[in-house]
DNA sequence: ACCACCCGTTTTTTT
DNA sequence: AACGGGTGGT
C-alpha cells in the first residue's frame, strides 16, 4: 500500500479537530495513523514531543516508530524518546518525575519515587496481596464478620482492580471525586434492564425470562428470616411484580462500602510502604496527579493526541487521554468489533458510545476546574471501508460472526447490530476462497488431516507477494482457538504425527518440564522426598517399578545425592535454579524466562525455598502464563489463541474447538463482593451472629435477584469469532468435535462429518519415530521374568507373593513347576501344562522378580501384561502364553505382548530362531502367533503406555 | 404444540 | 451459574 484511499487520506490530512475513526480489520489502520503522524510533525512549529501516540503494547509502539521513520524526515534516533508509547509507560514516567506528591492527594502519607517498582507478575502480586490481607484482617477485628462471609479474600484484589480501572479511588475519609456514585449503582439504568428481562414472551403466553430464572430463587440457599419468599418474588402471573425491582435494588450498603474502602485504601498504603505499584495503581496515581496538579497537567498536555486500538482502552484510560489533551486535536482509532479484552478492563462503550462518553467525562472532569478546555461536541467520524487483507466472501461471512446466537434461546437485535457494522469492501485481486466446516470425533486428527489436505492443494491456492496464486505451504496456515489448552493438546498430537507446528503466545511456564524439574529439586531440598525424587528419577529414565523401589528403600543414586548436597550449599534461589538448568542442559528461552521470573519474585520479596515452592504450586494451579518467544518455525503451522492472533493475518485460518462447552460466567460473577454496572457494589453473603440458628453465613436474597436481572452478555464471544474469521486472507475452516457449539451450527456453512484416516495425517511414514526396544543393561539381570513387562500394581503384588490375585492357579502351578519346585498337578489343566513343560528340553525360564528395562522411542516404559513361559534352546526360543480356553479376543490381545517379547528377545539372542505361541490348557492345543512388525507394534505400544 | 418445571453437565481469554 | 434436554401437564 503506497497511496492512501479516500477515507485514509481524509484522516491523514485532517490533523486539526476531534476524530473517531472506525477502522475495521485489515483496512490499513497503522498505515494511515503513521502517515497522519508524519503529516503532523512535518508542520512547522510541531515537534514529535507535541504529539502523543498511544498504543496498547510496547511492540505496537516500536512498530509504529519503525513505520513512521519510513514516512517522514525524522530518524529512529530522534523518535526514540518521542511520546509514542502505552498508557502504562506514560503514567510510569510521569510518576517517576512528579509522583512524589501524588499519594498525598488521596491523603496517603507516602511518596512515589524513581525507586518504586512496578509489579507486573500476577503471581508476585497475589503473594503480596495475600500478605496484606492477612495483616489487614488481623488488624481490623471489626471486619471479622465480613471476612467470615468471604470465601476467598483474594477476590478483593480483583474488585480493587476493577474499581481502579473505572476511576473509583478511595481517599483518607471517603471516595475520590464522584467515585461513590459508581458504588451506589444507578436504579433507572437497572430498571430498564429489569423491565426488559421481565417482558412476557410469546405474546404474553409465556412467563418472562426473569421469572423463569427466578424459579431457582431460594434453592440451596440460606436466607435471613426477613427475606421474601419465592411466591412473593415471582408473583402469580407471567411477570415478576414491579415492586421487586426496587426492593432488590435498594439496600443499605454503607457498611460494605466502608469495608471495601478500608481494604482498598490500606492496600494502596501497603503497596507504597513496600515501594511497589501494580499496573492499575500506576494509572490511578497518574490520573490523580494530572487531575489535581493543574500546572503539571498544563505541562504534560499535548497539542495532538492519537489513540490506536481504542476499543481496548479502559474507562480510566479514556479519562487520562482527556487530561493529556491540551487541544481538541484528539483522534481515536479503533474497531468495536474487535474489542475482546473485557477481562482486562477494556470497555467497548468507550468506542461505541464515544460521543456520549466524551461529553460526560469532560463534564465530570470540569465540575470544579477547567480540565478539558476544548469543545467536545464536534466529533468527525471517519469510516474505513476498503479491506486489503481478505476476499469479499470472507468479509461478508465475518459479519455473521457478530450476529449468531450463542445459545439456542438467545435473541440478538440483528437490525441494531447491523446498523453499527461498517461493511468492508475487499481489495483482493482474486476471489479464490473457501469457507467450510468439519466435525469429527477425533478433532485433533481431523485438523491435522485437513492441514495435510490443504498443503500443496490447488483448491486452496493463496496469493503470494506479487499477487499471483500459488499452492499453500504449512506456514500459510494458522490454527486459532479460544483456549490455550486446546492449542497445547493439538500441538502434542501434531508432534506425534510429525506435522510441523509451532505454538505462539504465552505458555504456562510452570507446567513446563524445566519448571517441574526445578520444583522437584526444591522439594528434595525441602525434604518433601517422594514427590521430588519421583520426578527426578523418572527424568533419569527409571521405570515406575524401579522408582517405587528406590523410594521405598531410600537408596538414591549417588550422583544425585551428591548433586543435592551441591544445591544445598548454594545461597540463592537464582543460583539453585541456574545450577539445576545447567545440569539438565536447559539453556533455551523457557529456562531463561523461569530464571528471570524467579529472580524478579526474589527481588520483590524475601523468600525461602519453601515460599518459592508454594509460589510455583500456586502458579500451576492458577494456570498463570508468561510469554516465551518461540523460535519461529521455518515452515510450520502456527497454533495460537485468537487473542494472541489479533492484529495478525494468515492466508488460511483453521478456527478450531468450536465445541459446545458452556461459557462460564465472566468477571467477578462468583465473588462474594463484586462491583457491577449498573447495580453497584454488592455482597453475596453476609455473616450474622445475631440471627437464630446455624450456620451463620446467610445468602443475600437481594443479590440473588439482581444477578438474575443482568443478562449474560455473549457479545464479546461473538467479537472473538469475528476477530478469528477476519485473520484469514483466503480460506477459513471451522472445526469441532462431535458436539459443535451453537455458533457453528447457526453460521451459514454446512458442517461435514469426517473420520480422519491416521495414514493421511502422518507426515511421512519413513520419518516417523520407530519403536526402539533396547535392553539398557545387557549384563543386567540374568534371569528375566514374564512379570517384568507388566504394570506396577501387578509387579508389587507378585513381589509380595500375592501373584495369585492376578493369575489363575494354573499360572501359579506353571511357574513353580518350571522353577523346579516339587509341586503336583491338581487338575487336568495343570497336567497338560506339566506335559508341555516336560516335552521341552533345554532351559526353561520363568522367574518372578527380575526386571527388564525397556525403552520406546527413547523413553523408558513398562508394559502391561504377563507372558508365561520362555523356552530357550541352543538355536530356538519359544515364547508361550497359557490361556485356559479360547476367548473371543484371546489371540489378538496376547499377540501384542508376545510381539513385544519377540522383539526384545530378538535383540538379545540375535543368533536364535524365535517363535511365539498360545497354549490352551483346556484342550492342550498350541497355536502359533505371528508377531506384529515393529511399526505396527509402535502404535499399539504407544496406546498402552499412554494409559499409564 | 407449547409451557413450567426439573436435573445433569461443564467450567476462558492475558497487556 | 446457566445451559440443554427431559418430563409431564394443559
Amino acid at each position: 500500500m503506497t497511496e492512501p484511499n479516500t477515507q485514509q487520506r481524509e484522516l491523514i490530512e485532517s490533523t486539526e479537530g476531534t476524530y473517531l475513526v472506525d477502522a475495521g480489520a485489515g483496512t490499513g489502520k497503522t498505515f494511515a495513523v503513521t502517515r497522519r503522524y508524519a503529516n503532523i510533525v512535518e508542520q512547522s512549529g510541531v515537534e514529535p514531543d507535541d504529539v502523543l501516540l498511544v498504543t496498547f503494547t510496547n511492540n505496537a509502539a516500536t512498530e509504529m516508530k519503525e513505520r513512521i521513520v519510513g514516512q517522514c524526515q525524522y530518524g529512529m534516533r530522534e523518535l526514540a524518546d518521542a511520546p509514542i508509547r502505552t498508557f502504562h509507560s506514560l503514567c510510569h514516567d510521569h510518576l517517576q518525575e512528579h509522583g512524589h506528591t501524588a499519594p498525598a492527594y488521596l491523603g496517603i502519607d507516602d511518596t512515589i519515587t524513581g525507586s518504586t517498582r512496578i509489579v507486573s507478575d500476577d503471581v508476585v502480586e497475589d503473594g503480596l496481596f495475600r500478605e496484606f490481607i492477612d495483616g489487614f484482617s488481623d488488624d481490623n477485628p471489626a471486619y471479622d464478620d465480613l471476612f467470615r462471609a468471604i470465601s476467598a479474600p483474594m477476590e478483593l484484589l480483583g474488585l480493587i482492580e476493577e474499581l481502579a480501572s473505572k476511576g473509583v479511588f478511595p481517599t483518607a475519609d471517603g471516595w475520590y471525586r464522584n467515585g461513590e456514585r459508581y458504588l451506589d449503582g444507578n436504579f433507572d439504568a437497572f430498571k430498564r434492564l429489569f423491565d426488559d428481562r421481565n417482558e412476557p414472551r410469546n405474546d404474553g403466553s409465556k412467563q418472562s425470562r426473569l421469572r423463569s430464572k427466578l424459579y431457582s430463587y431460594g434453592k440451596n440457599k440460606n436466607y435471613l428470616p426477613a427475606a421474601p419468599d419465592k411466591a412473593e418474588i415471582r408473583g402469580d402471573g407471567k411477570q415478576v411484580p414491579d415492586a421487586v425491582a426496587w426492593a432488590a435494588f435498594e439496600e443499605d450498603r454503607s457498611d460494605l462500602k466502608g469495608f471495601v474502602h478500608d481494604v482498598y485504601y490500606d492496600y494502596l498504603r501497603f503497596a507504597l510502604r513496600r515501594n511497589y505499584l501494580n499496573f492499575g495503581f500506576l494509572q490511578l496515581f497518574a490520573f490523580v496527579l494530572l487531575c489535581e496538579n493543574h500546572e503539571l497537567r498544563g505541562e504534560a498536555a499535548f497539542e495532538y493526541v492519537m489513540v490506536d486500538e481504542f476499543q481496548d482502552s479502559s474507562e480510566i484510560q479514556f479519562k487520562l487521554a482527556l487530561l493529556l489533551a491540551g487541544t481538541d486535536n484528539v483522534c481515536v482509532v479503533g474497531d468495536w468489533k474487535q474489542s475482546i479484552y473485557g477481562f482486562q478492563y477494556a470497555d467497548v462503550d468507550n468506542i461505541v458510545e464515544f460521543e456520549t462518553r466524551l461529553n460526560g467525562f469532560a463534564e465530570e472532569l470540569n465540575r470544579d476546574a477547567d480540565r478539558v478546555r476544548f469543545d467536545t461536541t464536534d466529533v468527525t467520524r471517519i469510516e474505513f471501508v476498503e479491506n486489503y487483507r481478505s476476499t469479499q466472501s470472507i468479509l461478508d461471512f465475518s459479519e455473521h460472526g457478530l450476529l449468531v446466537p450463542a445459545t439456542g434461546s438467545e435473541e440478538i437485535d440483528v437490525e441494531d447490530t447491523r446498523d453499527r457494522i461498517v461493511s468492508l469492501e475487499s481489495n483482493a485481486d482474486h476471489e479464490n476462497t473457501t469457507i467450510e466446516a468439519i466435525q469429527s470425533e477425533a478433532e485433533d486428527e481431523a485438523i491435522l488431516a485437513k492441514v495435510q489436505e490443504i498443503v500443496g492443494n490447488g483448491d486452496y491456492r493463496v496469493e503470494d507477494d506479487d499477487g499471483n496464486l500459488r499452492v499453500p505451504e504449512y506456514r500459510d496456515i494458522a490454527v486459532l482457538t479460544r483456549t490455550r489448552d486446546f492449542g497445547r493438546e493439538l500441538l502434542e498430537t501434531a508432534e506425534e504425527y510429525g506435522v510441523p507446528t509451532a505454538y505462539e503466545g504465552g505458555i504456562e511456564l510452570f507446567r513446563t518440564d524445566q519448571a517441574k524439574l526445578l520444583l522437584a529439586w526444591l522439594r528434595i531440598l525441602e525434604n518433601d522426598l517422594d514427590r521430588g525424587w519421583a520426578v527426578v528419577l523418572e527424568e533419569a529414565g527409571y521405570t515406575l517399578d524401579e522408582i517405587d523401589r528406590i523410594l521405598d528403600r531410600g537408596d538414591y543414586p549417588e550422583d544425585m545425592t551428591a548433586f543435592r548436597e551441591e544445591l544445598g550449599a548454594m545461597e540463592t534461589l537464582g543460583g539453585i535454579t541456574r545450577r539445576v538448568f545447567t545440569r539438565y542442559g536447559y539453556d533455551g528461552e523457557t529456562a531463561d524466562v523461569i530464571l528471570h521470573t524467579i529472580q524478579s519474585i526474589h527481588s520483590t520479596t524475601t523468600m525461602t525455598q519453601g515460599d518459592l515452592i508454594r509460589v510455583i504450586e500456586r502458579s500451576i494451579d492458577a494456570g498463570s502464563t508468561h510469554e516465551v518467544s518461540a523460535s519461529a518455525g521455518a515452515n510450520s503451522v502456527t497454533v495460537q489463541t485468537i487473542h494472541s492472533a489479533k492484529g495478525l493475518e494468515y492466508p488460511i485460518v483453521i478456527l478450531a474447538n468450536m465445541n459446545s462447552g458452556r461459557y462460564p460466567p465472566s468477571g467477578g460473577g462468583s465473588s462474594s463482593i463484586s462491583y457491577q454496572d449498573p447495580v453497584g457494589l454488592r455482597q453475596r453473603k453476609v455473616y450474622t451472629e445475631a440471627a437464630q440458628g446455624h450456620p451463620h453465613v446467610y445468602d443475600n436474597w437481594r443479590s440473588d435477584v439482581l444477578r438474575r436481572c443482568l443478562p449474560r452478555d455473549y457479545d464479546e464471544e461473538r467479537r472473538l469469532l469475528y476477530v478469528a474469521i477476519t485473520r484469514a486472507e483466503s480460506h477459513v475452516v471451522f472445526t469441532a468435535g462431535d458436539d459443535p457449539n451453537t455458533f457453528l451450527e447457526e453460521l451459514p456453512v454446512d458442517i461435514e462429518s469426517v473420520v480422519p484416516d491416521p495414514e493421511t495425517v502422518a507426515v511421512d511414514q519413513s520419518e516417523q519415530p520407530h519403536l526402539e526396544i533396547d535392553i539398557r543393561d545387557p549384563e543386567g539381570p540374568v534371569r528375566y521374568s514374564p512379570h517384568s513387562l507388566m504394570d506396577e500394581d501387578v509387579f508389587e503384588a507378585v513381589e509380595a507373593g500375592r501373584g495369585l490375585e492376578f493369575g489363575s492357579r494354573v499360572h501359579d502351578f506353571a511357574e513353580r513347576y518350571a522353577l523346579g519346585e516339587a509341586v503336583e498337578p491338581q487338575s487336568e489343566d495343570e497336567k497338560r501344562i506339566r506335559d508341555l513343560l516336560d516335552s521341552m528340553d533345554g532351559e526353561l525360564r520363568v522367574e518372578e522378580s527380575a526386571y527388564l528395562p525397556l525403552e520406546v522411542d527413547g523413553e523408558r516404559v513398562s508394559l502391561h501384561g504377563i507372558v508365561d513361559l520362555v523356552h530357550v534352546t541352543g538355536d530356538t526360543i519359544e515364547i508361550v502364553d497359557y490361556k485356559t480356553d479360547r476367548g473371543r479376543h484371546a489371540e489378538s490381545e496376547y499377540r501384542t505382548q508376545l510381539s513385544v517379547y519377540w522383539h526384545v528377545l530378538d535383540a538379545v539372542y540375535s543368533d536364535r530362531e524365535i517363535a511365539a505361541s498360545i497354549f490352551y490348557t483346556a484342550d492342550g492345543e498350541r497355536v502359533a502367533v505371528a508377531p506384529f512388525s515393529r511399526d505396527d507394534l509402535r502404535e499399539l505400544v504407544r496406546d498402552q503406555t499412554e494409559r499409564m
